[in-house]
This record gives C-alpha cells, sequence and structure tokens, in this order.
DNA sequence: GTCTATATAATGATAGAC
DNA sequence: GTCTATCATTATATAGAC
C-alpha cells in the first residue's frame, strides 16, 4: 500500500479515537512515519482532514449504506454487524458529526434521501403512512434518529472500536419499544394538536400527501 | 458583583461562543482582568469550567425549566422566548452538549424527568397514550429531540448568540408539521412490526401501562 | 520520499512584586 | 487581589540534508 494512504487511514483511527484534536505526531507515529512527511503529503493538519474526509465518504457512498432512520428494530439491529466491519470510519463518522462541517452534512443529507425513499416505498406499499411533507418527514426521522445516537455516544466518550457496537446495541435495544410503540400509533389520543397546528400553516409542501 | 463572578459570567459566553477550545487568555480579556487571575481565582481551566457548570445547572434548575420534547409547537415556541433571554447560557450547554462530561449528563437527566413527569400527567388527563415503558419513552424523546436540535446546530455552525434562537426557530417551524404527524398517528399503516418485535422482547417494564 | 532540525505561535500554569 | 514576567509544553508548519 502507497504511504499516502497508509497515513490517511491512520488519521482515520486516530481521530476517530482521539478527535480532531488528536496531534499530527500522533497520526504519523501510527502509520510509522514522521510528522513532516504528513505535512509533505497532505500540505497541512486540514489537508489530511479534507483527505480523510473524501475517502470516508467515497466508501460510504460505495457500500451504499442505507438508511434506518425507521426506527425499526430489525433494520437497526441489521446495521449492527456493518458497523463492527467498519468501526474505524464509524468512529470517524461520529466524530465528523461531533464537530461539523462538510462530510458531516454529506452524510446527514444521505441519510435523508435514504430515509426519504426508503419511507416513499413504504407509502407505495401501504404500509408507511402518507405525509403531507415526506421530504420534511424524512429529514426529521433523520434529524431524530442520527441526533439521538449522536447525543448516547457523546454521554458515553468511553467509546473505541472495540466496545462502540455493543454501546450501540444497548442504546437500540433500550429504545426500540418506545420507538415502534410511537410510530405504530403515535403519541396523542387524537389529532387535535396536529389540526390545531394546521389552522395556523395551512398550506401543505409540494408533493404532500393526503393525510 | 465580585470579580469571581464576572470572570465567569465571561468564561459561559466565551466558551458557549467559541467552545472549550477558547483559551483562558480570551475569558481574561473578556473580564478585563489578566489569565494569571483567572488561574489565581479557579485553579485551572478545568476548575473554571467546573465552576461554570454548576453555575450553569443551578440556574436551569432555579427556572425550572420545562421539558419540550413532547414535539408540541406551542410549547417549543413558546420556549423561544427563554432561548432568547438566557442566549449565552443556552449556547454553553449546546458547547457542553457536544462535548459531554458532568453538566450535559445532567441536563439530558433533567429533560428526560420532565419529559417523563409531562408525558404521564398527559396519560392521567387522557390526551397521551399509555406506554409499557413510560420511562423508556420519556428517555427515547428527550435523546431524539435534544440530539435532533444538537445535530442541527453543529451542522450550521454560525451560532452566536443574536442568531441562535432565529435559527432555533426556523428548525423548528421546518420540522414541526412532520412531528406532529407522527405523534398524532404515528408512522405505520398498523402496529405488526411493533407485535413482531414483542415477541422477542415479551417481558413490559416494571410500570408498564397496558397498550 | 523521507528524515532531522527548527521556526513560530499559542497554550496552561507558576513565581513573585505590589 | 491583581498584576507582570516567565516557564514548560505542545502544536502546526518549514527548511534543508540525504
Amino acid at each position: 500500500m502507497q504511504t499516502a494512504e497508509r497515513i490517511r487511514d491512520a488519521a482515520v483511527a486516530r481521530f476517530g479515537r482521539d478527535g480532531f484534536t488528536a496531534g499530527l505526531r500522533a497520526v504519523a507515529a501510527d502509520a510509522g512515519v514522521t510528522a513532516g512527511l504528513v505535512v509533505h503529503h497532505f500540505g497541512s493538519k486540514d489537508g489530511l482532514r479534507q483527505a480523510c474526509d473524501e475517502h470516508v465518504l467515497a466508501v460510504i457512498r460505495e457500500e451504499k449504506t442505507k438508511a434506518t432512520t425507521d426506527g425499526s428494530a430489525a433494520g437497526l439491529i441489521a446495521q449492527l454487524a456493518e458497523v463492527e466491519r467498519f468501526a474505524p470510519m464509524v468512529l470517524y463518522v461520529v466524530r465528523s458529526l461531533q464537530a461539523g462541517g462538510g462530510l458531516a452534512t454529506a452524510f446527514v443529507e444521505h441519510m435523508i434521501s435514504d430515509a426519504h425513499e426508503y419511507l416513499e416505498a413504504g407509502v407505495t406499499a401501504g404500509v408507511i403512512r402518507p405525509s403531507r411533507d415526506p421530504e420534511g418527514r424524512a429529514r426529521w426521522l433523520a434529524y431524530q434518529g442520527i441526533g439521538g445516537m449522536l447525543l448516547w455516544t457523546t454521554l458515553h466518550p468511553d467509546l473505541d472500536p472495540s466496545t462502540f457496537a455493543a454501546g450501540l446495541r444497548e442504546y437500540i435495544e433500550q429504545l426500540t419499544v418506545p420507538a415502534l410503540e410511537t410510530f405504530s400509533h403515535g403519541l396523542f389520543v387524537d389529532r387535535t394538536m396536529l389540526d390545531d397546528y394546521l389552522m395556523y400553516v395551512p398550506d401543505p409542501p409540494s408533493g404532500g400527501q393526503h393525510t
């Protein structure tokens, strides 16, 4: 393997474990080179991070990671095997989500798009209820799902590649019943809250479906 | 006002704007003192942050901030005025949630407890559906609600006290319809997904209600 | 391509005058 | 209590030998 790629992979793993405050010397040591060489290849620390972002995003797109923001336990748990396979990269994505930036935005938009596709297929198949704002619903579910996991992750900072997947499993198992309950029959007994709000926002976004 | 308190308030504001990577010199300059005096009063940067945490948490408890994780637009928008009043402290809490630590955990647990109380009152009043895991449902709603806002905040890093509340309003207005829809009648057409899952996890947690 | 050595800047923290 | 001056460390990045 080329040295530059080895440095980049070491950076993905190190940044994933320690966050972006990790120094170039640590990355260089992991890759078996010196800090100077890292700068020689990537110009700066920011250039290195950009290379990591691009590589991780390319892998995500290539693997066609499916969105699992529908709250389905089956889908989520099935994804956990993938999480374990790509543990270093998953951790890198988590760090990006915590820090913000281009990869985080791209990842979230990717998940929203996937969720949208998945939900619309469900609507067509008759298992998912239609929405008057399908795009907004996908966006909301993605934000809540990713955000919830992100918050849980941040509150349990002992995350390393070996324990991350197990911890994530615990989080999902704890919250699957409430999620499925709510996604099955909602939270409110009736729809007065929705109707009250719709009186103030009467215009459904384009693409809205009958609800 | 005492100098130590002025330094502490300056630190809350500065850490809220720039995150915890902000230096002691910046905090000291904001408070009109020197870096040495900050250390003299708080022992270390970590001591300063701990003092900030304790103060913010005390204010939160004193103001009896109500949980708004029920997805209700009315409740959320009503809270926005409070967000504007306490903008520097809200930003500090956001930074804590991004960084993890004691204040973040305490804040989330506070919101979970509030949501639990609020939901149970709704169940008793007959407007909220019962859950077989009321505590888990409150936890799930709090994680998703806080996490979603946190993710949105992280993805829009141009946050300062003046624009934060307006941006938050935009986020809420975008996603209120999907949230109310889902909380009104769920996401799935029927409850086969829930029933399928419950066959694997047949034991309802203690305190469960009939669903 | 890779290294050593160094420049430069910023950090948290300390010592001691006043 | 408050300041000035400084130390020790760490960081990114550069220069140049090989």
